[in-house]
DNA sequence: CTAATCTTTCCTGTGACAGGAAGGTCAAGT
DNA sequence: ACTTGACCTTCCTGTCACAGGAAAGATTAG
């Protein structure tokens, strides 16, 4: 049989913990593996592939569901390879979304940092620009 | 005295769901207010102001934690700028890192998405530089 | 007075697992 | 054969920062 393994070898081979690959499994994201007499679960190259598969999709910042989705695709290889490029590509401008927040996030920060003097004197630019003191709402009268 | 507010105007005013208002309390984050005699939080000025900043610090990325820090730092002006900068840059080196990680994901998976053709035919580069059946991880002999 | 709109507390669910307890199993050494 | 230690199983709880909703009481407008 090519390599029947339990679970601690199945999880080296795919480079998750072992918590993770049972995860998986209950979730229904991969099939239920067979058991042993005793119960232990026996994992064979092929559900390792597929562990590998999604633990490289999920490094790649797809969800869960979206693992779903192409793992779905990756078994049915009858598929379009422009579904793939569907998922991909939208994976791709949310990446690029979120990238663009974190730009505006750290230039406004590190603008409140510049203007720190970062000394022991109580009047600090952070705190003002966050909201502080200085920096009230709306109390009219 | 100065506005004294029920939970939905102290939330409008600081921008925050009531949930988020009541949780903040919950949690310790802010200190619970006052209650009327029917049992109903009343908000003042002051309460508000510090749900504003700790809404704006976790608009900035902050968790829960480094809010409480800052908060601590707001409430005691004799603390120095000196640790307000220093827990800004430490934030501003994490957002840097996330960007970073951002940026190789990216490259890597527009790298895969370039090489896509995106046609009906099921041969995927995508799925293959995912670690399809192409790419087997290690199966010797 | 009634009806609508508050408010309260409490419980559950989210996403993607991690940690740990209680108990069964396996392989090696003595 | 027996013990030891490492492994496996299930199940329960915790994480983070809330969101959703049920059930019940309070307030306000008409």
């Amino acid at each position: 049989m090519p390599g029947s393994m339990n679970i601690s070898a199945a999880s080296k081979a795919a480079g998750l913990p072992a918590k993770t690959v049972r995860y998986y499994a209950d979730i229904g994201l991969v099939p239920a593996p067979a058991r042993s007499q005793a119960g232990y679960r026996n994992y064979d190259d092929a559900s390792v592939r597929k562990l590998v598969f999604v633990r490289r999709a999920r490094e790649f910042g797809f969800s869960i569901s979206e693992c779903r989705e192409l793992l779905g695709l990756y078994q049915d290889r009858r598929r379009s390879s422009a579904d793939v490029k569907r998922i991909a590509t939208l994976r791709l401008k949310k990446i690029a979304k979120k990238q663009h927040e974190l730009q505006s996030l750290h230039d406004e920060l590190a603008h409140l940092v510049d203007a720190c003097r970062g000394d022991d004197r109580p009047d600090c630019p952070i705190i003002n620009g966050l909201g502080g003191p200085g920096d009230r709402p709306c109390s009219p009268s």
